[in-house]
DNA sequence: TCCTGCCATCTGCTATGGCAGAGGCCATGA
DNA sequence: TCATGGCCTCTGCCATAGCAGATGGCAGGA
C-alpha cells in the first residue's frame, strides 16, 4: 500500500502537521483510484488500522469520509468493501462534477477578488508555457492548480471539499486526457483562457456554461464519455461569444 | 437542544437502529438550520457529549460531517465554531444544490427503473390531491418525497448524500415558498409534472433543464434569490466578504 | 508601564478496551 | 442426507483515558 500521492496541490501541506485521519484517507482514496485496493476488497477498521502502523480511531474516520465520497460502503456491524469502481463509474461522477465546477465557475466571476485573478492569470501563463514547451506533466499541474483556485475563490467549503473528492476519482483520467492528442494541450489551453475571460468580465453564465463545456470535453477526450454529447443543455460558447486570446 | 427533525423522509427509519453518531448529526443539523446553534457559537466535542448523554466519540463523527457539510469549522487543536448562516450563505447553497439536482435529474432520467417511474408518479398524485385540497403542508411531504425519490433512483452515493445535506438548508426555506403565495402550489405542481414526464422521456437534457429551472425558481420564492431569468442578474456582493472565523 | 516566560486549562486528536450484532462452522439429532 | 441450534469469530460501534498543541492569565523582572 505504498501509493504515490497523486495529488500535487495536496502535497504542498507538509505531511507532518496533517492528522493521522487526514492521511489515512489520503492514502485510502489514492490506492482506491489506483486499483491497489481493488473493488469488492474488504476493509475493516482494525486490519487498516494495523496495515497503516495508526490506531483504529483515524482510520474509521477516513472510511467514514470515503464513504460520503462514494468509494466505500460500509454495512452496519457486517463490513466495509471498496465500492465498484469501473469507466460507468467514473463517467457518472464526472459528469456530476462538470455540474459542480460550473457552479464554481459561477460564484467565481462574481466574488473572485483582484487576487485571485492574478493567480489565476500567473497559472494559464505557467500553463502556456508548459505547452509551447511540450511538457504535458507541467501542464497538468498547472491545470489542477488553476481548477484549485477557482475553488477556492468561491469561499464555499462544500463547493471546494466536493470537489476535491470529485477530482480525485478521475485525476489519472485527465493526465491520460492531455495526452491523447497532440492538439489536446493547446484545446485545453484556449478553454481556460476563455473561462478566466470570463471571470475577469464577471460573467458567471458564461463562466459557468465555458467551465461545464470544458469539464464534459476532457471526459469525452479521457475516453469517460461518449464523443458529441449533449453539451448543449447549456449555450456552449457560440461565434458571438468567441473566447478572445488572453 | 430539542430540535424537532424537520426532515420527514428521514422520520421513516426509526430513531433506535440508528447509531449514536447519525442521530447526532441529524440532531445537530436542525439545530443550526433552525438557529437553536447561532452562527459562532463555540461546540466542542465534550461539552455536547455531555449535552447529548454520549461519549465525546460519535460527536466527533457528526462534527466531521457537518464540516464536510459547511456548517461548522474546526481549526485544528483550537476549536470548532458554527459557520455564519446568513440568507447569503443560503442562496449560494441553493445555486449549488441546483446544479446537483439537475445532474440527478438527468441521471435519473437514464436510468430510472419503472418501478421508480411509478413511485415518481405517486407522489405526484399525492402532490396534486394535497394542491388541490389546499395542504400546503401535504405538498411539502410530497416535495421532499418525490426529489428525494429521484435522488434515489441515480444510485448515485455521492449525489444523494450530497444532496441530503444541501437540502438540509433551506428546508424551512421551501415550506416558506410554498406557502408564499396561492398561485405557487399549482405552478410548483405543474413543474413536477414536467419533470417527471422528462424522465419518462427518458430525456436527460429536459429533465436537466427543467429541474434546474425549478429549483432556481422555487429560490426566488423563497426570497434567497433576487427575481430575474435564471443566474442572470446577480448582484455581485462585492468581492470576497472574507470573515475570519474567531 | 511594558514585556516575558511559566503554568493552568481549554481544545481536538489518538490509543485502548470492550460491547453487541451478524454470520460461519460444526456437532448433534432426526 | 439434511436440518438445526449452539458456539466462535468477525465486524462496526462506542466509552474512557490520556496526549499534545494552543490560549489566556499572571507573576516577575526590566
Amino acid at each position: 500500500m505504498s501509493a504515490a500521492a497523486p495529488h500535487p496541490v495536496e502535497r504542498l501541506a507538509e505531511e507532518d502537521t496533517l492528522s493521522l485521519a487526514e492521511r489515512a484517507y489520503r492514502r485510502l482514496r489514492d490506492a482506491i483510484v489506483q486499483g491497489t485496493l481493488a473493488s469488492g476488497s474488504r476493509v475493516s477498521e482494525r486490519s487498516l488500522a494495523q496495515a497503516l502502523g495508526i490506531s483504529a480511531q483515524p482510520v474509521r474516520e477516513a472510511l467514514r469520509r470515503l464513504e460520503q465520497d462514494g468509494m466505500v460502503i460500509t454495512l452496519p456491524r457486517r463490513g466495509t468493501v471498496v465500492a465498484e469502481f469501473g469507466p460507468a463509474r467514473q463517467a457518472e461522477m464526472g459528469r456530476i462534477r462538470a455540474a459542480l465546477e460550473g457552479a464554481a465557475a459561477a460564484l467565481a466571476a462574481e466574488r473572485a477578488d483582484a487576487a485571485a485573478l492574478a493567480a489565476l492569470a500567473t497559472q494559464l501563463a505557467a500553463m502556456r508555457a508548459a505547452t509551447e514547451a511540450g511538457r504535458p506533466e507541467r501542464v497538468s499541474e498547472a491545470n489542477e492548480r488553476f481548477h484549485a483556485l477557482i475553488h477556492a475563490a468561491t469561499d464555499n467549503v462544500f463547493l471546494i471539499r466536493s470537489l476535491a473528492a470529485l477530482r480525485a476519482y478521475d485525476h489519472f483520467g485527465r493526465v491520460r486526457a492531455l495526452n491523447a492528442t497532440p492538439e489536446e494541450l493547446p484545446r485545453a489551453l484556449a478553454e481556460h483562457a476563455g473561462i478566466l475571460a470570463a471571470l475577469q468580465a464577471r460573467d458567471p453564465e458564461t463562466a459557468e456554461a465555458r467551465m461545464r463545456a470544458h469539464v464534459l470535453r476532457s471526459l469525452e477526450v479521457g475516453g469517460l464519455l461518449p464523443h458529441g454529447l449533449k453539451t448543449q443543455g447549456l449555450k456552449t460558447p457560440g461565434p458571438k461569444t468567441r473566447t478572445p486570446p488572453v
